[in-house]
DNA sequence: GATAAATCTGATGTATACATCATTAGCCTT
DNA sequence: AAGGCTAATGATGTATACATCAGATTTATC
């Protein structure tokens, strides 16, 4: 299909938020994009406007558009509707999954508990992905599969910074077991819980890293 | 503050479709809204682009852009996690909520168990909205009430047909005293379930309603 | 009468010019 | 030097013209 200008700006912009190419604060300037990818405003304006709805970035009026700083307490507020929305994928995914979906879950928790895979942060990151995605789609209901989806995007520049804390993917990966075991038994109930857990926990990593980065000041986020 | 004439236009359209005087279905065509509003194309297309990203219109490409007919099967998913998230706010305000709000939830409580208002629907409506807005506050999730309510915002056109269901208002206005009494009495769970239970409870009248409609073959969708 | 090529039309995307408004920077007055 | 007025700048919104593309329609041909 035919994708338009604006939209393929639109991703390129996302792209570079997501990957810490763009960091929070930095400015988004309609000109320079324009030059710099040889289109008028009108095109960069409508990707911009789809950043801003998305959350990712923010206008101040007259002052110019940022990529979206988005502030601690909200952070922790997103992370607690992340939460939710993964834990109640959890628990319908564990009512309703088909076998060939818990095959592919399984096969995906395979992945993430794999030496090679867990000694690399991208591989693993990419892996659990993965996993999660698995768990959205059988939860049968795809307008949460595509609001979970959404909210972890947005989350996406805040998150890829957790992952190096000490443990966080042995620890992650056994949390995985777990959350498998319960929706292959079809426990709705610890389904539910230990998903809700698996991200709370991802926020309080969060929260302790962005702790440490205030008192000694250095580590940019979402630099690798 | 100044707003465009684009942000003008989407809070028209959107008044016009939660009102119902634009049909799941209708067309929205840019040249004739162009006209009816004096503008250019270009505000409205920014316009529509907006209620295309929150989920009211959609655009079938070359064909047009027209007032989003959400299928049953993905209503019933919205109202899945629309349940899920009222619940969610129910639980926190339980937690969280201060002696202030609760007083203010109380009085509106107490308007919707109000015989003159039980008797008008639109007067009750009205109510209702401010009962469940006094919860979202409460959850003091700032990103959680706003998430509630732009998915509230998207179910509007299609829940204000099922409040003419038959007890439907007394039975909702029991209801809240059960969730008052959860809140106020901070159990945390009672109020959870009770929420979401109320909430899933209309999309099941709603089901109800549309089953109605298929079968006798008239009264059109958001036609009050 | 059916099919395929040519054309028409409407929808969409983009460029460009312009208008407006707020903030900033600079200048003037006191 | 402080205050405030004014011009300059930059951000934003809008109008308009144009280009393109796909579906619909017509026409031509068999």
């Amino acid at each position: 299909m035919k994708r338009s200008n604006a939209q393929k700006l639109k991703d390129a912009l996302e792209e570079d938020i997501i990957n810490g190419r763009l960091l929070p604060g930095d400015k988004l300037d309609h000109d320079a994009l324009a030059e710099k990818y040889n289109v008028s405003r009108t095109p960069i304006r409508e990707a911009v406007q789809q950043l801003v709805v998305s959350g990712l970035v923010i206008v101040k009026p007259k002052k110019g558009t940022f990529v979206a700083k988005v502030g601690f307490d909200q952070l922790i507020e997103m992370f607690e509707v992340m939460a939710e929305l993964e834990g109640m994928c959890g628990r319908l995914a564990a009512r309703r999954i088909q076998p060939s979906e818990l095959e592919r879950l399984r096969t995906a928790l395979e992945r993430c508990e794999d030496r090679d895979v867990m000694s690399d942060p991208d591989e693993y990151y990419y892996e659990n992905e993965e996993f999660h995605s698995c768990i959205y789609d059988a939860s049968h209901n795809g307008f949460l599969a595509s609001e979970a989806r959404q909210l972890k995007q947005r989350l996406k520049p805040y998150r890829r910074l957790q992952l190096q804390a000490r443990n966080r993917v042995s620890n992650s990966a056994a949390e995985h077991r777990r959350i498998y075991d319960a929706i292959a038994s079809g426990n709705e109930l610890e389904a539910e819980r230990a998903l809700k857990e698996h991200v709370l926990i991802q926020g309080t990593r969060f929260s302790d890293f962005v702790s440490q980065i205030r008192k000694f000041g250095h580590a940019t986020p979402a630099t690798a």
